[in-house]
DNA sequence: AACTAGGTGGGAAAAAGTGGGAAATATAAT
DNA sequence: ATTATATTTCCCACTTTTTCCCACCTAGTT
């Protein structure tokens, strides 16, 4: 399971370390697409067909007809890149997906259950206080 | 599968190169047709096959007045064009297919599953906007 | 202190992308 | 039919980007 939260370099290659106790899990090779949110979504392989059987509509070749869908599988393949894992655990991020989150010297890699999320470090940290905040104001909430 | 956005060059004598990552699954020779939106299409010959034979299909699903069907066949038959990928993985565009979607000098060329798609550079960032916008509610529309 | 593991950085080699000239082919003009 | 002109094809060369490999740094251990 891909738990726990770091924060990483991305070099003047676009190279970034994966934790290493992601490694394992991960494979050799993933997929990294644009996720809902201000983020990066980091897919095994499998876990990755399976997401995109979902989405692509498979028992329907002429998925393009529809505009909807052709939209649809637009945002999802056209932003999303296959990358492998370098012998020292390394992946390279693609330009177009850093800009997409506003990605510079530093990222959050964050492990959320069966994918990896990555995000601008700042923009992370604006998140977590988001969500602390809502779980506070919940708890109280839930309290009385 | 073809996925990812790439930005290449279109010289003076129409060649653009595909990206390195797209030649393997593309083969040697393609099929590029005037595309739905303001794009090109480019399928490998299996894929266009297939294609094109459900286009062609009288019976198929597609529910469309033979009118219809037949219009939408001369549009996407009449216009396609079979393209050779030459030695170091370029293609030549043809002129009337460039004209079409107002290609330039530079090309967006963006993977869709099974399908390439050129793209106007400028087109193609406004069309990420836009779908980007309208992602959420697409995501939830077809989950239905 | 030396060792190990995880993360970072940099140089050299290889690959990808781009451009341009000459040969081959086609098109047009005389 | 022949010459002239334009277009396409093929090949080579240059530049940039990517890949591969090695070295270094830091922190935690032996």
């Amino acid at each position: 399971m891909l738990i726990g939260e770091y924060i990483h370099t991305i070099d003047e290659k676009n190279r970034m370390s994966l934790p290493a106790k992601f490694r394992k899990e991960l494979g050799k090779k993933i997929i990294i697409t644009p996720g809902l949110g201000q983020c990066l979504f980091i897919f095994t392989n499998k876990e990755w067909e399976k997401v995109s059987k979902k989405l692509s509509d498979s028992d329907n070749d002429l998925s393009f007809l529809k505009a909807d869908q052709r939209n649809f599988n637009r945002y999802m393949f056209g932003r999303a890149a296959e990358v492998e894992i370098d012998s020292i655990g390394r992946i390279l991020i693609p330009d177009f997906l850093k800009e997409r989150i506003g990605l510079k010297n530093t990222a959050a890699i964050v492990g959320v259950k069966d994918r990896v999320e990555v995000w601008n470090e700042k923009k992370w940290s604006e998140e977590k206080e988001l969500v602390e905040k809502q779980a506070e104001a919940l708890a109280e909430k839930l309290a009385k």
